[in-house]
DNA sequence: TCTGGGGTCCTAGGACCC
DNA sequence: TCTGGGGTCCTAGGACCC
């Protein structure tokens, strides 16, 4: 029996986590913002039902929401990231091959042990994950991961699954042929306008179109989707979490920003977060990018800018990132225009251990002291409990977050409360 | 007035080397 | 008048994912 995968997929993740503490939203539509009450991003099936689109912009669809009784919330990934980490665990005591996809997705690689019947055991793995975290779950087989992914899509579209659907065992080419080109993971926007120009507008027409000219106009990623469509599997499972290659931070302003001096904050509070990413996982950078962007969106001219500085040497110290990272800045920065977003990616990512300091560079023996001591204070009382002065106090562009939910599980002050009172009476 | 953030991979083209 | 070829490395930009 050839080893099969199996993708287990929460259902509209987000929702179903602010649902969980809210008993009272069963049943009613909910949606989830992204950051700065942008655009939705996640939608529970109600939501779905009325028509609302994924990333429909807030601003756009606020008084229809609210005429249908629409509950909003702003996004609260303290709460998401621990949910997902529960059912995570849960799917680990489970099985010994699971591959954490992304916060609401894992792949699953299950092996020859499973004789029995695989739906049967996938629809206990889901009740299993319901009753200890709350949260559903749809789960694809398939023997690769793109197939595995068509199934997921079909479990959780098609009620009369049960939640779990095997596409190994069933006519692949009749499936595939009903569905869309677009859905098939890997092919995005351009993708889709590339195949449909070719006539090619279901899954099964990609898995039989020549290969040549797969590779030639979707590239061989694009040849690689067929491929798995025909199944062959081309994408292998990461059975060890792969370290970053990058890590970034930037967010969108609450309100206008035009002058250098909020730029500056904006971009050191940007700065000192990446960098407590990256000495969370042990790492130095020796590179960074910072760029800034008026809103593209905007009837007036567009500007874009960035600008990679290599480090003299590579560094997690957040004190070093803010005085390349300003003088950048500086660089690409025009008065007079209004600002959007700034935002830094470190690259060129090492273990710290691996670092060879050079022969001639002065020895640092303040920095590293400095930051551990700087994550300490800030991991117990809070994240801007210290920082660097030009980071700012205030913070006037901070991004607005109106309709966030309590960190009902990662915040000792944010607990939810349970009121019992008696019948009698 | 208000349109997310954080990642990965692939390719083309330029710079540079011998 | 006539100005090579092949390789590597780096970077910017595009496309995709959730």
């Amino acid at each position: 029996m050839p080893k099969l995968f199996a993708l287990v997929d929460c259902n509209n993740f987000y929702a179903s986590c602010e649902r969980l503490f809210d008993p009272k939203l069963a049943g009613r539509p909910v949606v989830v913002l992204s950051n700065n009450d942008g655009c939705i991003i996640a939608r529970s099936n109600e939501a779905k039902a009325l028509g609302i689109g994924m990333g429909t912009p807030y601003f756009k669809c606020r008084d229809f929401l609210k005429s249908r009784g629409v509950k909003v919330f702003s996004s609260n990934y303290a709460l998401y990231g621990d949910l997902s980490h529960r059912v995570m665990t849960v799917l680990k005591q489970l099985e010994p091959h699971v591959e954490i996809y992304s916060i609401d997705e894992a792949f699953l690689h299950l092996g020859e042990i499973h004789d029995k019947d695989l739906t049967q055991y996938c629809r206990q793995v889901r009740q299993t994950i319901l009753q200890h975290t709350g949260i559903p779950v749809s789960i694809g087989i398939g023997c690769t991961k793109t197939l595995a992914k068509v199934a997921g899509r079909i479990a959780k579209k098609n009620k009369n699954h049960g939640g779990v659907f095997d596409i190994s065992n069933k006519d692949i080419d009749a499936i595939l042929a009903q569905f869309d080109v677009s859905d098939v993971w890997g092919i995005g926007r351009r993708q889709t306008e590339r195949l449909h120009r070719r006539g090619i507008k279901t899954a099964l027409a990609l898995k039989n179109c020549e290969d040549g000219w797969l590779r030639k106009n979707l590239t061989v990623t694009g040849l690689r989707t067929a491929m798995e469509l025909r199944g062959t599997p081309c994408i292998a499972m990461e059975n060890h979490p792969v370290s970053k290659k990058s890590i970034a931070s930037s967010k969108s302003f609450g309100c206008q920003v035009e002058s250098l001096a909020d730029l500056k904050e904006a971009l050191s509070t940007y700065m000192a977060q990446a960098a407590v990413k990256l000495r969370e996982q042990g790492a130095l950078a020796n590179s960074l990018q910072v760029y800034l962007t008026t809103n593209r969106f905007s009837a007036k001219p567009h500007y874009s800018a960035r600008r990679v500085i290599t480090l003299p040497e590579p560094t997690n110290s957040t004190t070093v990132f803010i005085k390349h990272g300003l003088a950048a800045l500086k660089q690409i920065y025009k008065p007079g225009l209004r600002y959007q977003k700034t935002g830094v990616v470190l690259f060129g990512l090492m273990a710290e251990s691996y670092h060879q300091p050079g022969l001639f560079s002065p020895p640092d023996r303040k920095s590293k002291p400095l930051m551990a001591a700087m994550d300490l204070i800030n991991n117990k009382w809070g994240r801007y409990t210290i920082q660097h002065a030009v980071a700012g106090l205030e913070k006037p562009w901070k991004n607005r977050r109106e309709k966030k939910s309590p960190a009902y599980t990662t915040n000792w002050k944010e607990l939810p409360v349970v009121k019992a009172s008696s019948l009698a009476g």
